[in-house]
DNA sequence: GTTCTATTGTTACATATTGAGACAATAATA
DNA sequence: TATTATTGTCTCAATATGTAACAATAGAAC
């Protein structure tokens, strides 16, 4: 039974997930591409009927990526008129073959509740959805179009793990669970979108007290080999 | 017609907003209470099909308070099953003598989209809804127990403010246009629920270059009469 | 082995910000 | 005119941050 069939959802409610990774000093996000349109857009579901709306993220989450256990964090629900474009679910429907009445709950209004994530970029095994072709990572500083307002909801996203980070600090879930110290700074300017001073920095993260200092990770290159870290457990 | 019957709002969507006003040197919020049951709550109300989220959430702010342009900020939705409790909502109706079919729209699980609100106290002119007997201001520090989760919304709008004043201040929402130093510091140790040390206070509001200084407030009081301050326009 | 290169961890010092108190100014009262 | 309460400003100490210098060191070049 595809979704399309199911009663299970709460109709207008939606959820979007802006799913944060990191690779190659480059902050990226997930996007799918649906069948044929080539229309990419952020992933994300429906709640179920007998389901924690936060629940239904994770859901969302585990589905894409096969991740669970993931800093998952709500940020925002977009609820405009403006958002209401039937015709887009109903192209996009129609291009996996289906054709929906037009009272069909899922060519409604929704509301979108968004969430973002973050997570390790080595871990996630994508799977797409049943109306895509494909999940894929894309760079932050080069996104294309996406459909309906899907390029707010990413911006406010970004907007948010910026503040975020100001205050209490979860830049460490995007790296595996030890990291150098030049790892972690590469982290953080790709979400400030600017270098910071390296001295500094790492004054700053290790007067915090949150980092555990490991061996050094030795490379190969020819120079001194950086300490290896993790964040200390609670 | 009363909202009861009216067929034009988004079943599962409701908001609720945490109206907070500063009076006598305390942070308050407005609250509702129920005919008969005597139960508590945050104002809220429904979204109209054709109708913005963000929309709704003014509307209702302005049909409790009289008030437009208000400094209203969405901070979180609240999904979970655990707030679906159709014998309270079914109670809260019942003692407005009406008796609803037990798949009335209103008796169903909702969302909670949730705003807080910045408003100057004297400018309130309070009006019940439909289904309360009053809506009255409650001091922040002892607050009585609310149905559902809305205390949780409390805590959380209550969070957010003081996460807010750290990076843009918007303390100033709360006071009337022209207000003393002393005034608005009363406003920033309610919110932060502690003294603040005045000379500080003083020197960093000032340096932050977004107040105007006006003439000075002669009370009677026998002493140094304070300048009078306003945000500067943007 | 010795020298060289790139990067790291740490220290030193200048600059900026904040904490804490002192002090002069002043509006009304006694 | 002296007194009281509060305000606006200044001073100095304590912290935090910006900036550069420097020693340590893993491997490569010789």
């Amino acid at each position: 039974m595809t979704v399309l069939e199911t009663q299970g959802f709460l109709p207008h409610i939606a959820f979007d997930s802006v799913i944060f990774g990191f690779s190659k000093g480059k902050l990226k996000i997930l996007l799918m591409e649906y069948h044929d349109t080539g229309w990419l857009a952020l992933p994300g579901g429906f709640v179920g009927k007998n389901e924690d709306l936060d629940e239904a993220a994770k859901r969302g989450l585990k589905e894409r990526t096969g991740l669970d256990n993931i800093y998952l964090e709500q940020f925002y629900t977009f609820g405009n008129l403006s958002r209401f474009k039937p015709e887009v679910m109903q192209t996009i429907i129609a291009a996996n073959g289906f054709n929906l009445n037009p009272d069909h709950w899922m060519l409604d209004r929704f509301i979108s509740v968004s969430y973002f994530a973050l997570i390790d970029f080595e871990k996630v095994i994508l799977t797409p959805d049943e109306l895509s072709d494909s999940i894929a990572w894309y760079e932050i500083e080069n996104l294309p179009d996406l459909i309906l307002d899907h390029s707010a909801i990413v911006a406010k996203a970004l907007q948010t793990l910026r503040e975020n980070l100001e205050r209490k600090l979860i830049g460490g879930n995007l790296l595996p669970e030890r990291f150098t110290m030049n790892e972690l700074q590469q982290v953080y300017e790709a979400i400030f979108g600017q270098k910071l001073r390296r001295t500094t920095f790492q004054r700053k993260m290790l007067g915090l007290d949150i980092l555990e200092r490991h061996e050094k990770l030795y490379t190969g290159k020819s120079h001194k080999a950086p300490y290896l870290y993790s964040f200390r457990k609670v």
